[in-house]
DNA sequence: GATTGCCGGATTGTCGGACAATGCTAGCGG
DNA sequence: CCGCTAGCATTGTCCGACAATCCGGCAATC
C-alpha cells in the first residue's frame, strides 16, 4: 500500500461533484417546489415533465424517485407522483421529531467539540446579519433553520444531522406556501441569541426550557399561518 | 359531497398492497443481503442482476435506488452500487442516534398512550418466547430489535419511528456478517424485563440509566464481534 | 334511483435495445 | 520507473413500445 501522497493534506478540501442529468432535474423541481411554482398537491406527470425539461422519461422517473425519497413528493403506485401536501398532523410530527433531536444536541453543548459550538455561533451571527439587511423570506428562513441545524449538529452524529435536515426540508416545504413570513425577525434573533447566551453561561436547563418554548411557539405559528388553507379542499364546483 | 355510503365503515380495515416488480426485486436483494449471500462490499452489477432476475435493467436500477435510499447499499456515480459496508465509526454513529431516539421514547413512558406502552410489553413477551424456543439468530435479533423499536414507538412520532427503523436496518445489516450472535439471550431478556419493570414502577431515571448502559454495552459487543472483520480486505490474489 | 358492467383516454410500470461517457486495466513506449 | 494510450466493462441517458391500471362517463340492470 502507501501510494505516493506527499501533500495529501493540502488538497483535502478539494471536491467536485459530478452533475448528472438526474441531479439537475431534481434541482430544478426542488427549486420550483420551494418557490411555490408547484403548489402542494400538484401532480408531476412524467411525460409532460420529460418534454418540458427535454430529457427522457426514465430520467424524470428517477428524479421523481429522488424527490420522494427526499420527502418533497408522494408517489401512489399506478397513480402518479404529487408535490407533497402537509397536513397539520404532519407539521406537529415534524415538530416533535425535531424537538427530540435539537434538545439532544443542546444538552450536549458542554461536551460538544469546539467546531460544533462555533457553528452555532456562526449561524446565529449570520441570521442576525441577514435579518438586518432585510433579505427575502426564503433567505430568512434558511438562515433561521441554519441555527437549528447547528443545534442538531451538536449531537455530532451524521445520521441525526441528516434526519434533522429532512425535517428542515419539510419545514421549508410547508413554509413555501406561506409567503407572509412573520416579520418579527428581530425578536427571533433576540430569542436565539438569548438561547446561546444561556448555553455559554452553562445554564443548560434554562436553555432547554427556552428552546422547548421556542419550538412550541414556532409550531403554533406555522399551524396558524397555514392550518386553515389545507383542511378540506372543496374546490369542486358544479 | 356525501356520496351514498351506507356501510363504508364495514370496509374501513380492508387494504391491499400492489406488488410491483421493483418491489419484488428489492425484497429479494434485501433478503440476500441480510442472509449474507451478498457480503458487504459486493458490487451490484445492473446487467448481471437484470439477467439473473429476468427483469429489465431499468427495473434493477430503480430497485438499486431503493436499496440505497434504504441504507443497504452505496452508490458511487459512474462506478456502481455496492452492498453497504459499515465501518466502526458508522456503528458508533448508529448507536448515538438510536440512543437519542430511544431515550426520548423512554422518557415519554408516563405520558405515552396505552397502545404504545402495550407494544413494549408485547415485544418483550415475544422476545422472551423466541429466546425460549431457541430460534435462529436472525429471529432473535429481530425480536430483540422489536423491543427497541417499541421504545422508539413511545415517542409516538411516525417520523422518529421511521428514523429508528432505518437505524435498525443498519444494525441488522451489520449483524448479518456476524453469525455467532451472542448466546446470552436469557440475560438479554432479563435485562429488558428489568427495564420495563422500572418503567412500570415509575422509576424513569433508573430505567434511563439502565437503557443507556444497555445500549453502550450493545455497541461495544457489536464492535468487538466484527470490528476486525471488515477493515482492509486483501482479497486480490494473482 | 342506485348499482353494476363496460368502454375509451390518460398515465404509469416494465421492457428491450441503443449509444455516449466514464472508470479501470494492461500493454506499450520512453 | 513513469506516463500514455487503447480497449473493455459498466454506468448514464435516451428512445420507442406495450401491457396494466386508473378514471370518468355511459348504458344496462334490478
Amino acid at each position: 500500500m502507501s501510494r505516493s501522497q506527499p501533500d495529501r493534506r493540502a488538497y483535502e478540501r478539494l471536491r467536485i461533484e459530478p452533475v448528472s442529468t438526474v441531479d439537475r432535474v431534481v434541482e430544478e423541481l426542488r427549486r420550483a417546489v420551494f418557490e411555490g411554482e408547484l403548489p402542494p398537491g400538484t401532480p408531476l406527470r412524467e411525460v409532460a415533465l420529460a418534454e418540458s425539461l427535454d430529457v427522457s422519461r426514465s430520467t424524470v422517473r428517477e428524479a421523481l424517485g429522488a424527490l420522494v425519497a427526499e420527502g418533497l413528493a408522494d408517489r401512489v403506485p399506478n397513480k402518479g407522483t404529487q408535490v407533497r401536501a402537509l397536513d397539520p398532523e404532519a407539521i406537529h410530527d415534524v415538530g416533535r421529531a425535531r424537538t427530540v433531536i435539537e434538545m439532544a444536541g443542546l444538552e450536549r453543548w458542554p461536551v460538544a467539540s469546539e467546531p460544533a459550538r462555533a457553528r452555532v455561533r456562526a449561524a446565529l451571527a449570520e441570521f442576525a446579519r441577514v435579518a438586518d439587511t432585510g433579505a427575502s423570506a426564503a433567505e430568512l428562513t434558511a438562515a433561521h433553520l441554519a441555527i437549528h441545524a447547528a443545534l442538531a449538529g451538536l449531537t455530532e452524529s451524521p445520521r441525526l444531522e441528516a434526519m434533522a435536515d429532512t425535517l428542515y426540508t419539510e419545514i421549508k416545504l410547508a413554509l413555501a406556501s406561506v409567503d407572509r413570513i412573520r416579520r418579527n425577525a428581530g425578536e427571533q434573533v433576540h430569542s436565539h441569541a438569548g438561547l446561546v447566551e444561556l448555553l455559554e453561561a452553562g445554564r443548560t436547563e434554562e436553555a432547554a426550557a427556552e428552546l422547548r418554548h421556542h419550538l412550541d411557539h414556532a409550531e403554533q405559528a406555522m399551524l396558524g399561518s397555514l392550518g386553515w388553507t389545507l383542511t378540506d379542499g372543496d374546490a369542486s364546483g358544479s
